[in-house]
RNA sequence: CGGGGAGUAGCGCAGCUUGGUUAGCGCGCCUGCCUUGGGAGCAGGAGGUCAUCGGUUCAAAUCCGGUCUCCCCGACCA
């Protein structure tokens, strides 16, 4: 073990100033940059090799659960996004709008869409005629654009990319058991490849999705301990399709609306990723997501290139013919030492030594960028050992985020005391809530924290308990946390 | 969008108060030698429309105004 240290200069330490080690950590080790634009960065080719992993482990789930990828345009006509007032009105504010082509004014103003509803229900109104046509299971990839005042890399920034899925079906039901089902992906996507513990529940009336009837979604902890909502499912139930007018006819030759869904996530999972899993060292990727898994740093020392370096692309071909990403970094211009702080400080979670010493005992030295345990291992065990411990990293990097944020969970039925928890340690904050909106709103005039979640699986007894602020029966116990 | 702070070499900063030769420093970069198992050393070198536009002045990085961008704290959001 180490000194921490020493390892990265030039940028804050984590603890120090949370913001800022955010920051000049994304643009040092290069995962983003900004650009010339307020809000908007370049996805830097580090950072979006973190995006393409993501998008291959999602979309793998994605379409074996029965759904296809399709593109709908960027480009919206104002009068399709005016028809549902409520999804208007709830995006109004952050809509950049188009209003000229070429050299002539538009005679109808186009939104970039800042979310695909209204013309996926457009065109879905004239796909969809009759119940055998349904269930109709889309997803596209797409980047998308809403006019942010405050922005930061990743978390939030003027346009971003991301997935959202639009379905529609024939009953109630099966439009919420899609809508369940899809937050159950994504809660098992984000926890087993990016080893981030999330708490999956329904979001409260005032943080629903404009224009939902019910939204659902996964919350996680950063490590400054504020939430960060990371997917979001929304049950829409008949409100698009009695707007767009998408309807079919049952199996009784009746007509009816389809019942409809939509959930989406986006680049803001890069940016989960760094802020709770990094360190003072720097980033720290799951090997899952990793854009490298593993880095092989030749000791060079004496007549390395003749003795080591053959011996370090030997290694870097046999972990390559098991499909893992590596990197000889065979760079003469820089001294090993340095290349370690650099890869620690990008997040690669496993490194490979090896030097002269090793070549004589048909060895190599791994170490983890999780503990930075040391081990020696016989060069006839190397693949299988690699593997073994990419695993071992994963699962204690999702161990460690999982016990920060039980550390960081609380439960009071004292208003004061959730004050002060909220203002000292922050955190997931569990407590009754009597379901009214006004006391919800109250709450965050006074904490700043907001409900984050009300997850499923509800204690017994809870309407023996009374509300956090204002002592009537409690309806639900719910999170609370001070949210991105 | 309100309140506060900032923009000088790739990065981090000094210089600005009190305008005046050639705008400095550390790291990084380039060349050479020498080194390399936790960010080596020596020597030489390159790199700047001082964010941008305008104003004041004989003279502006420095004074005044507009604009752009970033950071922090609030109101809105993936």
């Amino acid at each position: 073990m180490v000194k921490e240290e020493g390892f990265v200069k030039q940028i804050t330490p984590k603890s120090e100033d949370f913001s800022r080690w955010y920051v000049e950590l994304i643009r040092r080790a290069e995962l983003a940059d900004y650009a010339p634009l307020k809000g908007m960065m370049v996805i830097r080719p580090y950072g979006y090799s973190i995006w393409e992993n993501i998008q291959r482990l999602l979309d793998q789930r994605i379409k074996a659960s029965g759904h296809q990828n399709a593109y709908f345009p960027l480009f919206i006509p104002e009068s399709f996004l005016k028809k549902e007032t409520e999804h208007l009105q709830g995006f109004s504010p952050e809509v950049a709008w188009v209003t000229q082509g070429g050299q002539e004014e538009l005679e109808e103003r186009l939104a970039v869409r800042p979310t695909s509803e209204a013309i996926i229900g457009y065109m879905y109104s004239k796909w969809i005629r009759s119940w055998r046509d349904l269930p109709v299971l889309i997803n596209q990839w797409a980047n998308i654009v809403r006019w942010e005042k405050v922005t930061r890399p990743f978390l939030r920034t003027t346009e971003f990319l991301w997935q959202e899925g639009h379905t529609a079906h024939e009953t109630r039901e099966e439009a919420e058991e899609e809508t369940r089902l899809i937050l159950e992906m994504y809660r098992e996507f984000v926890e087993t490849e990016l080893a981030i513990p999330v708490i999956a529940g329904r979001k409260t009336e005032r943080e629903k999705f404009a224009g939902a009837m019910e939204t659902y979604s996964i919350e996680g902890l950063m490590s400054d301990g504020r939430a960060l909502q990371m997917g979001t499912s929304h049950n829409l139930g008949q409100h698009f399709s009695r707007v767009f007018n998408i309807r079919f006819e049952d199996r009784q030759q009746q007509l009816q609306y389809v019942w409809q869904t939509s959930w989406g996530v986006s680049t803001r999972l890069v940016g989960a990723l760094v802020m709770t899993h990094g360190d003072d060292s720097g980033l720290k990727f799951p090997p899952q997501v990793a854009p490298i898994q593993v880095v092989i740093v030749p000791i060079s020392l004496g007549n390395w290139k003749e003795k080591v370096l053959p011996q370090a692309q030997k290694i870097s071909s046999l972990l390559r013919e098991q499909e893992m990403r590596v990197y000889l970094d065979a760079r003469e211009e820089f001294t090993p030492g340095w290349k370690f702080s650099e890869w620690e400080m990008r997040g690669v979670p496993l490194r490979l030594e090896i030097g002269p010493r090793d070549v004589q005992n048909n060895q190599v030295v791994l170490v983890r960028r999780d503990n930075r345990e040391k081990i020696t291992v016989p060069l006839s065990e190397v693949v299988a050992k690699v593997h073994q411990v990419l695993t071992e990293i994963q699962k204690n990097l999702f161990h460690l985020a999982g016990q920060f944020q039980q550390e960081n969970t609380c439960q009071t039925e004292d208003y004061q005391e959730f004050k002060e928890i909220i203002e000292t340690k922050r955190g997931f904050l569990k407590a009754y809530w009597c379901g009214q909106t006004t006391c919800e709103e109250k709450i965050k005039e006074e904490t700043q924290a907001t409900i984050r979640v009300i997850p499923f699986g509800q204690p017994e007894g809870v309407a023996t308990h009374k509300c956090l602020r204002c002592g009537a029966k409690a309806q639900w116990l719910v999170y609370f946390a001070k949210a991105y």
